[in-house]
DNA sequence: GTCTATAGAGTGATAGAC
DNA sequence: GTCTATCACTCTATAGAC
């Protein structure tokens, strides 16, 4: 819930109005929940949309039986998450502005988490090691830039497009190896 | 410079003090410039990004002789304009948060007016019209998720890397057509 | 004297902290 | 709800160019 507002308006752009307001909750409860203000309830965010993808994303690739399939099914589960292409990804926004310099752990961590579990699931399919980090830098990047370009463009589908051209590129590495 | 501050604190980050802070200007000079306040510094500023990438991409990309060749020097002037992945898209930055809403025309002017030309230029080096489009979207999606990534990671080299694999992808289109 | 550029005190509104 | 700091912004005063 906090976390939509932060998604929406950025961090900067958050202020505990617009949070009153979305939540219904007052300062009071909100300073009795996060006592260390703004930057906490970026922090409890941030550890909230890290603790969704362990979860759903980054162990189910590291646990894969199958790991092209596991990959398939991470981008089900992104498609999921960023509702094909009508949300943006948060951590990638605070990425971008002055607020990455305080949340620089938990950024850097969500994506280096990701890449690791991506590469290796990649190079557990057949890839080759330095092919896999490549690779798994390029998937991440797309997500990343497929959500950017579906909201400044204001066509949702173009995440859509992102999502099967990845999936296209694992279906000729499955034949590949 | 105005821009820089942008680039660096998002819409919403930057305030006015900032500004004055970084350019040495009195608020007396700013409002003398942008009567407009802070909503016409950043129409201002996208409209500088926009002449900019107008003269050194999207023209250069329209009147080309070799299309691939010209695409080349795209990726050239974007390797210098984003300093090798040091420097985030004000453009992409803008697209994420609310602050798109009010500039939504400049936003999604500079995205297809790019996609537009780039896409020109691909079925132009042979490409069929619908796998153009299709290219072109991934193309700017790797860049803006390039800078994305390079920034969450604090790794530009990822940027350059991205880079280098549009490079490879021209390549394998020159040997196709 | 007029004009453009500048500085900065001062405005009400609203921020985050408590 | 109350606090102080800071927000975007206004306004007056002043500088030098011509």
């Amino acid at each position: 819930m906090i976390a939509d507002v932060f998604r929406q308006h950025g961090y900067a752009g958050t202020t505990l109005s617009i949070i009153t307001a979305r939540t219904g909750m007052g300062k009071g409860s909100l300073y009795h929940f996060f006592p260390g203000g703004k930057a906490e309830m970026g922090d409890a965010v941030l550890a909230h949309i890290g603790r969704w993808f362990e979860e759903r994303v980054f162990a189910p690739l590291d646990a894969a039986d199958d790991p092209l399939a596991a990959i398939h099914t991470m981008l089900d589960s992104v498609d999921t998450y960023f509702q094909s292409g009508q949300r943006v990804c948060l951590v990638g926004l605070m990425a971008l502005d002055a607020s990455r310099d305080a949340f620089a752990v938990a950024i850097a961590g969500y994506f280096s988490r990701w890449h690791q579990a991506l590469s290796l699931a990649l190079s557990r399919a057949g890839v080759s090691e330095a092919d896999a980090d490549l690779r798994s830098h390029e998937m991440l990047a797309a997500i990343q830039g497929g959500l950017v370009l579906a909201r400044a463009l204001d066509q949702p589908s173009i995440f859509a497009e992102t999502l099967s051209r990845l999936r296209a590129n694992l279906t000729l590495l499955s034949v590949q190896f």
